[in-house]
RNA sequence: GCGGGCGUGGCGGAAUUGGCAGACGCGCCGGACUCAAAAUCCGGUUCUGGCAACAGAGUGUCGGUUCGACCCCGACCGCCCGCACCA
């Protein structure tokens, strides 16, 4: 039998994470350390951490640990700066996945996404995340999608939210409507289905109405990054043009005339056809007498506009037949075509085509044989032999051939045309954008319902406050296609609010990106009889640090700044902008791997050989080692969060990730690296406990030797070093100031002197205090191994200060060159006088070397940093 | 096509923003301990030449500004991301 007596004070007692980590969480909550109220009155500045919540998918994966990890760090740190700190969680919990489970499985949708947040939290509580979990709620808590009842029929009141009918994104295997959002490349960002055209009566946010501000504020987000910023910008797509009328000749169809939208009416003379889109009511008025403009419409609606950008860039048209006047040449006529590059949603969904001077009408108009005349010269062009072939001038250069905007340049002809058309009332300038008003109706059930009902008599009736909040009803079918809510027997049927009569309520459900277009103000107060407690969310708001993945850069963050600023106009909330600081953390990648046959296998389905090559664990067959990419299912490249909690507790992993690389950029997950960053913590482990075992001697020493001063001065430095790195998001430098640390208080292990019992203590303190964010657990066991008997936790400790004195240096090491190339260094006491400095650069004994016999034209001293000898020749 | 970002050892990355390029980690090499291995500890590790002192080259390429450039300017090459018939 091994020696089973109680371990003699100097031997290591070992760490077991996996019982330390539980306890210290306990420690935590028994003590509230993470605790605020909705309207605290301690007088601390306040300070919102926000990471995004996550959708309650059953498993928390890598990215969430990256994203969580990156929140608690700056939480616990903040805290411990002095500010009260909230930082809450939630769940999304709304959506399809939950209906494709009852779908699939026969297992409803509360019951699946209830059990999934119960395995989630169970997760995110094993991290040892500083959450105030009493804040916790899901979006499809009748508590939350009740209150947000109440803010849409704000919004329908205040003109904020309407309904209309239109073409819309249909998602034909979602069997839903998508916002312009959510298509991406043609395809539902859920289903990846191609988007069809329909069109239906649709709840629409009036988002349009806040582009110019949603623009104008984007300059005021400076803690947010530019890359967002550019994105959203060019989303929300401002552009300067002017609208204009083209009268029919021979007005049909009760229509006489056609409106157009264009960046260039400067090129206004240079016009040779007029372009409708195919959903533009004129075209569907041709094609009711007109069977082949109906056989092309019918084609293009086929294809669908995004579809088509894809598949063809060839541009097709068909000729109404029609001719409109000129506001200016009067004696010309120009043809009417139905083209499919013309886009319905954006400006007045017909256009003229000016071939010269724009790439898309050139094509046309050689397709079809349609006249080019170009009315800007380019500079260095003579207007006698100027001819445009198969690219479009779109450069500056002189007006010709336009009457009196000649001699102009493009810029001035714009301004004085506009005039023009004002004067003789055939346009105006008109500011276009290129945002679309926001969707949200979807014909799902798992959904928050839109508070309506509809009334043969007295049309859209909202649901009255005492009729709140709109439950979803239980007992529903997913045995069929489409929306169970439309398919209940009972639950829409109702009376009239208004007149009493039979109607029926509002079967759709809203986008899920409503639900998270206001959560993080709800997080505020989030047990409020109303959606939002204006004091909670004066004290709190706007969030100062949000944190998430980049892909819901125009979504998500777009939703949230305009749903903010409705909320502000609906009094609400005091604020305008929601996220004051944005940070947008990289994805976790992992090498994937495959067999010959291309199967995909997991990490732990492989083996490294001696000679680095991969084979299966199972079969011992050959693995082709692939790209490193993000984690994902289909690759099979993921690791599993709560198996690597399990083999090294949640301060390795926690420390593993926030070491790797700047949290920006993604980062390769790696199992070295997880073993390299456990490795690191049991040494600090191992450090604590030696130094705990080791007497310190009554007193503070008053005279520190030479190697007890320097750890000092290295401990004192490093506090400075680190809570710079922290306040810059700089996590992975954090980390290697910290390994220095624990490198200079291991070689102090190896030296002798006065105080340096006293000087390793104060350094593995300070080490485990300023690591304590982000491997909380092992920190609050080594501070309590550091100190018996203690009812402190690092968690309720102030951030370490250095002392200044002590972080100073004595001595700094200037750089010598001659002729700007380093040839020797010098140790000089801080701010020493230039002369000085200068004198002992030239006696460097390589320095004066190549001095030798040659002329110093110059010195150049910067103090501190360098010396450099400027010589002759 | 338009917009944004990024190019530094075998790898992830650092460099107080114009002042010692490669901190720190991973990996690799060598050593100590061990019968041996693991663990741990110590040392080395940009390239070339040299036993060394030291010298030369070096931050995607070419050029410029400067006493001095990873950093600023110009041109180009490559990669990543977003948008994309937006009139």
């Amino acid at each position: 039998m091994p020696d089973t007596a109680s371990p003699a004070p100097n031997v290591h007692m070992r760490y077991d994470f996996a019982e330390a980590e539980p306890r210290w969480q306990r420690a935590w909550a028994e003590r509230n350390c993470f605790r605020v109220a909705d309207v605290p009155g301690d007088g601390r500045p306040k300070y919102y951490v926000l990471e995004m919540f996550p959708y309650p998918s059953g498993k928390i994966h890598m990215g969430h640990v990256r994203n969580y990890t990156l929140g608690d760090v700056l939480a616990r740190y903040k805290r411990a700066c002095g500010f009260s700190v909230l930082h809450p969680m939630g769940w999304d919990a709304f959506g399809l996945p939950a209906e494709n489970a009852a779908r699939e499985r026969g297992i409803h949708p509360a019951r699946w996404t209830y059990d999934n947040i119960a395995a989630m939290r169970a997760e995110l509580r094993r991290m040892g995340l500083s959450l105030d979990w009493e804040r916790e709620f899901a979006t499809c808590d009748i508590a939350y999608y009740g209150q947000q009842q109440k803010l849409f029929l704000a919004l329908l009141e205040a003109g904020l939210a309407y309904r209309k009918e239109s073409f819309v994104n249909w998602d034909p295997v979602d069997g839903t409507v998508l916002a312009n959002e959510q298509v991406i490349d043609g395809r539902g960002w859920r289903s990846g289905a191609p988007v069809e055209k329909r069109r239906l009566a649709q709840w629409f946010f009036r988002i349009t109405e806040f582009a110019p501000e949603l623009l104008a504020a984007l300059d005021g987000l400076e803690r947010w990054p530019e890359r967002v910023r550019t994105m959203q910008a060019k989303w929300i797509g401002r552009s300067e043009g002017a609208r204009l009328s083209f009268p029919l000749l021979t007005p049909a169809d009760g229509i006489d005339g056609i409106e157009v939208y264009t960046t260039r009416p400067d090129t206004l003379f240079g016009m040779s056809f007029l372009a409708l889109a195919p959903e533009h009511p004129l075209a569907a008025a041709v094609a009711t007498r007109d069977p082949g403009a109906e056989r092309f419409i019918a084609e293009c609606r086929r294809l669908g506009t995004s579809e088509a950008a894809i598949e063809a860039a060839e541009k097709q048209g068909y000729d109404t037949g029609l001719s409109v006047a000129h506001p200016f040449l009067k004696d010309e006529k120009f043809p009417v075509w139905i083209a499919n590059f013309v886009l319905t949603e954006y400006g007045t969904g017909a256009v003229f085509g000016c071939p010269a001077h724009d790439q898309r009408d050139l094509e046309f108009a050689r397709k079809y044989g349609l006249p080019v005349r170009p009315v800007v010269l380019p500079p260095d062009e003579s207007a006698a032999d100027f001819s445009v072939g198969c690219t479009a001038w779109v450069g500056p250069g002189t007006m010709i051939h336009s009457d009196f905007l000649d001699g102009l340049d493009p810029e001035s002809a714009k301004h004085r045309v506009v005039a023009e058309l004002e004067r003789i009332g055939a346009g105006r300038g008109e500011v276009n954008w290129r945002l679309r008003d926001w969707g949200v109706s979807r014909q799902r059930y798992w959904g928050c319902p839109i508070p309506v009902i509809h009334c043969a008599t007295c049309g859209v009736v909202p649901v009255p406050e005492r009729d709140l909040p709109v439950r979803l009803p239980e007992d529903v079918r997913f045995d069929r296609p489409g929306n169970p809510l439309a398919d209940h027997p009972t639950w829409k049927h109702v009376r009239c609010p208004a007149c009493g009569g039979a109607a029926e309520r509002e079967t759709d459900t809203l986008d899920t990106f409503v639900d998270s277009a206001w959560y993080f103000s709800r997080f505020c107060s989030p047990r409020a009889a109303d959606p939002l407690d204006r004091s909670a969310v004066g004290h709190w708001m706007p969030v100062d640090q949000y944190i998430g993945g980049i892909e819901h850069a125009i979504l998500h963050l777009l939703y949230a700044r305009f749903f903010t600023r409705a909320m502000q106009r609906t009094g609400f909330i005091g604020v305008a902008e929601p996220f004051a600081g944005l940070f947008t953390q990289g994805m976790v990648t992992h090498e994937s791997y495959r067999l010959a046959d291309g199967r995909w296998l997991y990490p732990e389905e492989i083996e490294r050989q001696v000679d680095g090559s991969v084979v299966e664990r199972a079969s011992g067959a050959p693995v082709i080692i692939g790209r490193i990419e993000a984690m994902s299912k289909s690759r099979r490249n993921t690791v599993d969060p709560g198996a690597i909690i399990a083999r090294y507790g949640a301060d390795t992993a926690r420390w593993f990730i926030l070491s790797d690389n700047p949290p920006e950029r993604d980062m390769e997950w790696t199992e070295a690296g997880v073993a390299g960053a456990h490795r690191f913590l049991q040494r600090v482990q191992r450090l604590a406990d030696s130094i705990a075992a080791a007497p310190t001697g009554a007193n503070v020493p008053i005279l520190f030797s030479r190697p007890a001063q320097a750890l000092r001065h290295r401990t004192h430095q490093t506090i400075l070093a680190v809570t710079a790195a922290l306040e810059d998001f700089a996590f992975n430098s954090a980390v290697a100031r910290l390994y220095e640390l624990a490198g200079a208080i291991g070689d102090a292990e190896r030296e002798e002197g006065e105080g340096l019992a006293v000087a390793r203590r104060e350094a593995i303190e300070i080490l485990v205090r300023l690591a304590a964010p982000m491997v909380p657990h092992l920190a609050e066991e080594l501070y309590a191994r550091l100190h018996p008997g203690t009812t402190s936790l690092v968690a309720e400790l102030p951030w370490p200060e250095a002392d200044p004195a002590l972080a100073a240096s004595d001595s700094v090491t200037i750089a010598v060159q001659v002729g700007g190339k380093l040839r020797g260094t010098i140790v000089m006491p801080p701010d020493s006088p230039e002369p000085e400095v200068v004198a002992a650069a030239a006696a460097e004994p390589n320095v004066a070397r190549l001095l030798a016999g040659r002329r110093v034209v110059r010195r150049i001293h910067v103090p501190n940093r360098i010396v450099n000898f400027v010589v002759a020749g």
